[in-house]
RNA sequence: GCGUUCGUAGCUCAGCUGGAUAGAGCGACGGACUUCGAAUCCGUAGGUCGCAGGUUCGAUUCCUGUCGGACGCACCA
């Protein structure tokens, strides 16, 4: 399939360039970055639209005229030989408009009705992407801000993936560290020898709670804060009493988030661990000290002055000689461009950590690395709640494996409600797929650097602009084929044709399945899910008031019957790819 | 105080590198199930795009100021 966007851009250019040339009109220093190409706001004006301002402006005249005359330009010189030869330009006031040739691209279309792997929109082949994301503390279970970390992390590696990029995901998990001390502590205390079985808990829940009695022997033992700290130094020293039990709690913890990751559906390559990663980047620090990039305070802690590029005057390395998480950071990002050469770092990290970021990539820039250009921060607001804000102390954290089987029995009774039970065959298994569609869509939609406002009620009424609102579309479209491969209707007795489908109603269809690709295109270089999780929306919505209006095995004609099926099997597969990539997952009955 | 970021319909959110009448969903109101599953569809009402300047042929989009919210400004992570 041929890009008709980059190719239209193409034309135009060189046309403009023509024009330029033939008028001796002088400054055309015009190139491809500065054709901008829309989509007209009606579909009546045509399929992709090129405002003429500003060209016009560069050539003094009218830019109705200007639109005039380039379109003439394409209607007298196009080449016999493109795909785009029968695409029709017409000027209307000052835009250039393009009309695709319908049966063109609907053949191109309709391929995808034969394939679940039509995407030959590889804008990123070749382009090795590092993606870290998630990254939790091993004291406590995750809670619904690591869900919209994880669905951005994993949603935007697929994405890029999809995009033709090789696509790395890591995970830091963050293991050391007085926090951990703390439940270790009241583990000690309270927790009489018991396993997360003994208490009939998820291992990861298990430690979380004795995390949260730390608080409660705060209030017992004044001195609680200094053995947690006093418990640290013993870490660092190698006790093997406190390593083994550290050892014991890391376990629990991480195999109970590993569950969680699984239930989501994400998953990583690498796990780091930042208990053998905190030692990194001292000898950076130390060296870029020798080369006088930064600089030692009297008291022996190692400095960088960054007032120069509008930051601050930031410690590296405490005067003790001990890390810092920004030396680990620093750290580890040389050994994993040393161990996997990216030429994209994302860090998804919520948003209270830009400042940290800006530093780290200024220091890494100031080491002499120049792949620190290519470093980015994803970064994301936190999630709320309509009762206020989720606060620890509080307990108003809202627990992620709570929140997931919450959302799941509400799928269910709906399911039940729905009469639904004896056909959907498993209900348990498809209501926790349905509360993940919900959730990850509704993580998903809004553009990541804004906090949000998490409703569990609007996510859970399963009408309008959600996840199972997509979810129910793809089930409808699967039961039309389904339906047709159990011989219904009189599609069988017709041949599937291009003219069949020349309608207004089937090519608005088919003009949003040709979308796909520019959506794709333009999700992969924002690094940005919502713009695949708009589209979701649309084609869904668009395929919704299609079927409505358009029948297709009950169709009276037997070739648009059987042109339909190809159509509606192309919408299938185009849903399930999107759906992939958003983390929603696909049913073919709900 | 300094810095970053956000402020679009009653509510929750879209709006690609500035471009053709600012879009969805929820909620409200009114319609559509002897017809491929109504978790649906169609229609109506609802916005001086926080405010004030500026740049531009053109600004919700860029710049400045201002008001309001969030976050950051540790030898914590």
């Amino acid at each position: 399939m041929i890009d008709r966007k980059n190719y239209w851009k193409q034309r135009i250019l060189e046309l403009l360039l023509a024009f330029g040339a033939e008028k001796e009109i002088k400054g055309q220093n015009l190139s491809l970055p500065d054709i901008v190409a829309e989509v007209p706001p009606d579909p009546a004006m045509g399929d992709l639209g090129f405002p003429m301002f500003s060209y016009a402006k560069l050539f003094r005249m009218n830019p109705a005229l200007l639109a005039a005359s380039i379109s003439q330009r394409i209607a007298a010189g196009k080449e016999p030989d493109s795909p785009a030869a029968k695409d029709l330009a017409k000027a209307q006031g000052p835009y250039l408009n393009i009309f695709f040739d319908r049966e063109q691209i609907t053949s191109e279309i309709l391929e995808r009705g034969s394939s679940l792997s039509w995407n030959d929109s590889k804008p990123m082949a070749g382009k090795r992407v590092m993606v870290e994301f998630s990254c939790p503390n091993t004291n406590k279970p995750l809670h619904l801000g690591h869900l919209r970390n994880n669905v951005l992390g994993e949603s935007l590696s697929r994405i890029l993936k999809e995009a033709g990029a090789e696509v790395r995901k890591v995970n830091l998990i963050n293991d050391r560290g007085v926090h951990i001390c703390k439940s270790m502590l009241a583990y000690k205390v309270y927790g009489q020898g018991h396993s997360p079985q003994d208490e009939g808990l998820k291992s990861d829940h298990f430690v979380g709670k004795y995390y949260v009695l730390f608080n409660q022997l705060k209030t017992e033992d004044p001195a609680a804060e200094e053995k947690a700290q006093a418990m640290l130094k013993k870490w660092e020293e190698g006790d093997p009493e406190t390593l083994r039990l550290w050892k014991q709690m890391n376990e629990w913890a991480i195999s109970g988030i590993k569950a969680t990751y699984a239930r989501q559906g994400v998953g990583f390559d690498k796990y780091y661990f930042e208990s053998q990663t905190y030692m990194k980047g001292k000898a950076e620090v130390l060296e870029g000290l020798k080369k006088g990039i930064f600089y030692q305070d009297e008291d022996g802690s190692i400095w960088v002055n960054l007032e120069d590029v509008g930051l601050d005057r930031k410690v590296l390395l405490r005067k003790d000689g001990t890390s810092l998480y920004i030396t680990q950071d620093i750290g580890t990002a040389i050994y994993r461009h040393d161990d996997w050469a990216f030429d994209r770092l994302i860090y998804v990290v919520a948003s209270e950590q830009q400042y940290h970021f800006k530093v780290l990539f200024e220091v890494l820039k100031r080491l002499g690395f120049d792949w620190a250009s290519n470093l980015y921060h994803l970064s994301y607001g936190l999630v709320n709640l309509p009762s206020g804000r989720m606060k620890t102390r509080e307990g108003t954290v809202v627990d992620a494996d709570d929140l997931i089987d919450e959302l799941t029995d509400l799928a269910k009774e709906e399911i039940s409600q729905k009469g639904r039970d004896d056909e959907v065959g498993d209900a348990g298994s498809v209501s926790e797929k349905v509360a993940l569609g919900a959730l990850h869509y509704y993580l998903l939609q809004s553009v990541p650097t804004k906090d949000m406002l998490y409703d569990p009620q609007q996510s859970l009424s399963f009408t309008g602009d959600t996840g199972p609102y997509i979810q129910y579309m793809g089930a409808r479209a699967c039961s039309i084929l389904r339906k047709y491969g159990n011989g219904e209707g009189n599609a069988r007795n017709g041949k599937a044709s291009l003219a069949a489908l020349s309608g207004e109603g089937d090519w608005s269809l088919v003009r949003k399945l040709a979308l796909f690709s520019g959506n794709l295109e333009l999700s992969a270089r924002m690094m940005e899910p919502s713009v695949m999780a708009a589209y979701a929306h649309d084609l869904a919505a668009e395929f919704s008031s299609w079927y409505r209006d358009n029948p297709v095995l009950n169709s009276p004609d037997p070739d648009l019957s059987a042109s339909r099926v190809l159509l509606v099997g192309a919408v299938r597969n185009t849903l399930k790819t999107v759906c992939d990539m958003l983390c929603i997952p696909f049913l073919e009955l709900m």
